[in-house]
DNA sequence: CTATTTAGTTCGTCACACGAACTATGTCAA
DNA sequence: TTGACATAGTTCGTGTGACGAACTAAATAG
C-alpha cells in the first residue's frame, strides 16, 4: 500500500495537480452561472464580512483600482451593494445581497458535490487523515 | 491530536484553501519573472511535448482562438517557437526554446522551495502519507 | 474536381489587473 | 483656524487573456 519512494517532487506535483483540478472545477461551475473565479471569491469573502474596498482588496490580494470594476460588475448584476458609511463619508462598505448570497451558495453546493465524488472513493478514515494533514500544511494550521 | 469531527466540508474547505494558496504562490513567483499563470502552464506543458496549436488548446482547456495570442506573446519573448510542419503545411508545432525551458525551470525551483517550506514541518512519514492520499484522489490515480 | 474537413489566424468584445493621477474627505499640528 | 498630510475610492490608459464568428489555406474524400 505504501509506495516506497514518494519523494518531495511527487508530493509537490501532486498538490499542484490537485490544485489545478480544483480550480478548474470551480471555474467551470462558476462559468455555468456566468461568474468568474474572482467574482466567486468576492462573494465568498462577503459571506461573513462587510468590508470596505481597501479591506476587500487585501483579502483578494488585488490593487484597490482593480476593485472598482469588480464591484461595479457585481453590483450591476445585483450581487452586492455599496453602503455609504455614515461616520466617514469617503468610505463605503460592500455587502452581499440576498441574490448574491443565494448564487454563492448554489455554486458552493455544486462544487461540493463534484469534489465529494473525488473524495468518496477514499475510506472515511483516509478522508479524515487527509483533512488533518491538509490542515497541518495550511499556515496557521495546528502547530 | 486527531480531531474527532473533520466532516466533509472541512476536508473540501481545506483542499480549496490549499489550492488557492498554491495558485497564489505560483502566480506570485511567475509574476516576479513577468509571466502569467497561463504562460507558466504553457511552458510546463511544452517541457516534454511538442504539440500543435489544437493539441495545446486541449491541454490548456482553451479555445484555439485564445492560443494564437498566447503563443504570440510567448514567441515574442523568445520563450517558444512555431515550427512549420513539413508534412502538413497548415500545421505548426510549438516548441519551447532553451530560454523558455530555463525560465520554466527557475520558476519551478522557486516554487518548490516555497512549498517545501510548507511541507517540511510535517514528519517525513506524514509527507509520504499525504502524497499517497493526494495521488488516490487524483483522477487516474491508483484504483 | 468539387465539397468538406482540418489547422490556424484575425477581429470585435468583454473581464480583469495594474499604476498613475485624481477627487473628496478626514486628521493632525502649528 | 488653516494649512499639510493621510486615507478611501474612482477614473483612465494599457496590457493580458478568454471567447465566438468569420476567415484563409491546405488536406482529404467522393
Amino acid at each position: 500500500m505504501a509506495n516506497q519512494a514518494p519523494d518531495l517532487p511527487d508530493l509537490i506535483d501532486g498538490l499542484f495537480q490537485l490544485s489545478f483540478l480544483l480550480q478548474a472545477c470551480l471555474a467551470r461551475i462558476a462559468a455555468e452561472h456566468d461568474l468568474s473565479l474572482v467574482q466567486v471569491r468576492l462573494l465568498g469573502i462577503l459571506r461573513d464580512r462587510e468590508p470596505g474596498m481597501l479591506e476587500l482588496a487585501r483579502y483578494l490580494e488585488l490593487e484597490k483600482s482593480s476593485l472598482s470594476g469588480l464591484v461595479d460588475r457585481a453590483e450591476n448584476r445585483g450581487l452586492v451593494e455599496r453602503i455609504q458609511s455614515p461616520s466617514d463619508r469617503r468610505a463605503t462598505t460592500i455587502r452581499v445581497t440576498a441574490r448574491g448570497r443565494k448564487l454563492s451558495r448554489v455554486i458552493a453546493d455544486a462544487v461540493r458535490v463534484e469534489v465529494d465524488a473525488l473524495v468518496q472513493p477514499l475510506p472515511k478514515a483516509d478522508q479524515d487523515r487527509l483533512a488533518a494533514l491538509v490542515r497541518h500544511v495550511l499556515p496557521a494550521g495546528p502547530a
